[in-house]
DNA sequence: CTATTATCGTTATAATTTTCACGTTATATT
DNA sequence: AATATAACGTGAAAATTATAACGATAATAG
């Protein structure tokens, strides 16, 4: 009799540690490119440079397990993440900003594969007002209120310049919107029910200038 | 005598916490648009929804002290950030991939608030040779030695579809490149003394519909 | 000048997260 | 069918990280 063992998820929602969250989606990331059959917690643990140990507890918060002797069956896997992440739901989400990022993102057709749909782009630049970004029309701000209610648009994405984005944001939250997914490099501040995804692109590049810096290959520059 | 603790930055490089990093950028962030001259840990906490303890604790790995009854000293924490970062040290970096994401980047103005100059973008397709991304030529890949030595690039983009990523990686490190920071959404390997960021934008959004399902106000959708 | 107070820096404590170690189980072998 | 083995699952130990508590100190008020 396989699978007795009560799952801690049961019992209520599960809060998953942050660090745990972001290694489940570098496995989401790894194994959807997997071609074989199934993998071991150690192949895994290789690939991403962490111990087979963490793989192993990690994939133990799911609703899934692996078969001894054998591994973990790669896409029930992928089907346990995608169920934790939602990606087999679609999400309808609008962008702000039409410059070149906004455009960027409106232009990626790899959203389909989790579970994203850009559903419209606004700009505020009179100029930009009727112009394409991939398929859609570029927006003027008075169409947020419908756009929101007819495609039940719960994630907004700040993709305005930094100075813009705070302002931006508070008119997303009157006007429904959930969820910030914030591209502005700056701090927002919203009320405690709304979510807030940075996404701070060019920061991040500062993970790397630190730590080329303190390596001793990179140390000579 | 101010300042006579011995700081555990003397002994050798200290280990930041991965946590502690991420921070320490948000705190960057925040500090970078503040107009005041002094800041508490209570307001800094306060405004990104962690307690002041830890702000104090991220801030005392710094080689920088706060005043009692006043609080830090804007600019100077930043100075102290920007070392940390290396924020005022130049880094030329390189593109791979002239689609919509590579020419976003290329043309982004703000990189040089981080240190980081663009010196050239590539692409395998001879349909963008020539064409312009910003204020840069469209280089083909084989003018990639030529650039990564004039400019002493340490800093490689990767911004090509998924399936070339990990091929790009191996042509970069082949050429001299020491740090990945890497947009495809896949899994890089690469031989330990490269450094590799991901910025797996897409699939960032996994976060916000993860939490969405599990948050009240999301519930319904 | 002294007392008071706000806020930092740091040590101690608590909580969380990772790693270890080993029992369990599915498959393969003799 | 019994045995060997590879890999998982998990409870316990270890390590790390976060929180709390509190003494030290700079500014301010009296
Ligand atoms: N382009 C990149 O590669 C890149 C990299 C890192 C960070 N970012 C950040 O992403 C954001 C967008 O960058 P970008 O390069 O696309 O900038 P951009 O200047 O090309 O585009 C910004 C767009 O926002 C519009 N806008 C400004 N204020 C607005 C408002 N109040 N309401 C609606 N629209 C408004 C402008 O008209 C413009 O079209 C910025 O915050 C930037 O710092 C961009
Ligand atoms: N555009 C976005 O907003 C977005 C969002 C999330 C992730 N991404 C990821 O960023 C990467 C780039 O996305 P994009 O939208 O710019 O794609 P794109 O198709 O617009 O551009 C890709 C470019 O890479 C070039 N290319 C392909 N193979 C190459 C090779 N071997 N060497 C050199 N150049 C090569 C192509 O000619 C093309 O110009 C992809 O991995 C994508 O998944 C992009």
């Amino acid at each position: 009799m396989k699978n007795m063992s009560v799952k801690k998820k049961r019992n209520g929602p599960i809060m998953f540690p942050k660090a745990t969250l972001e290694r489940l989606k570098m496995y989401h990331a790894l194994l959807q490119e997997e071609k074989s059959e199934y993998i071991s917690s150690e192949e895994i643990a290789r690939k991403l440079s962490i111990k087979p140990e963490q793989v192993r507890k990690d994939i133990s918060y799911l609703d899934y397990s692996g078969k001894p002797k054998v591994g973990y069956h790669i896409s029930s896997l992928v089907d346990a993440l995608d169920e934790l992440f939602g990606t087999k739901l679609r999400d309808n989400i609008i962008i702000i900003g039409a410059g070149h990022l906004g455009k960027a993102l409106a232009n990626y057709k790899g959203f389909v594969n989790f579970g994203i749909r850009v559903v419209a782009i606004f700009d505020n630049d009179p100029e930009k007002l009727g112009t394409y970004a991939g398929e859609l029309v570029v927006l003027p701000l008075k169409d947020l209120d419908r756009v929101i209610r007819r495609f039940n648009v719960k994630i907004g994405t700040i993709c305005v310049p930094g100075e813009s984005a705070q302002k931006t944001v508070d008119l997303l939250i009157k006007k429904g919107i959930k969820a910030i997914w914030n591209f502005a490099p700056v701090i927002l501040e919203v009320p405690e029910n709304i979510l807030v995804e940075n996404m701070d692109i060019a920061r991040s590049v500062l993970t790397l200038k630190h730590l080329l810096d303190r390596t001793p290959t990179g140390k000579i520059r």
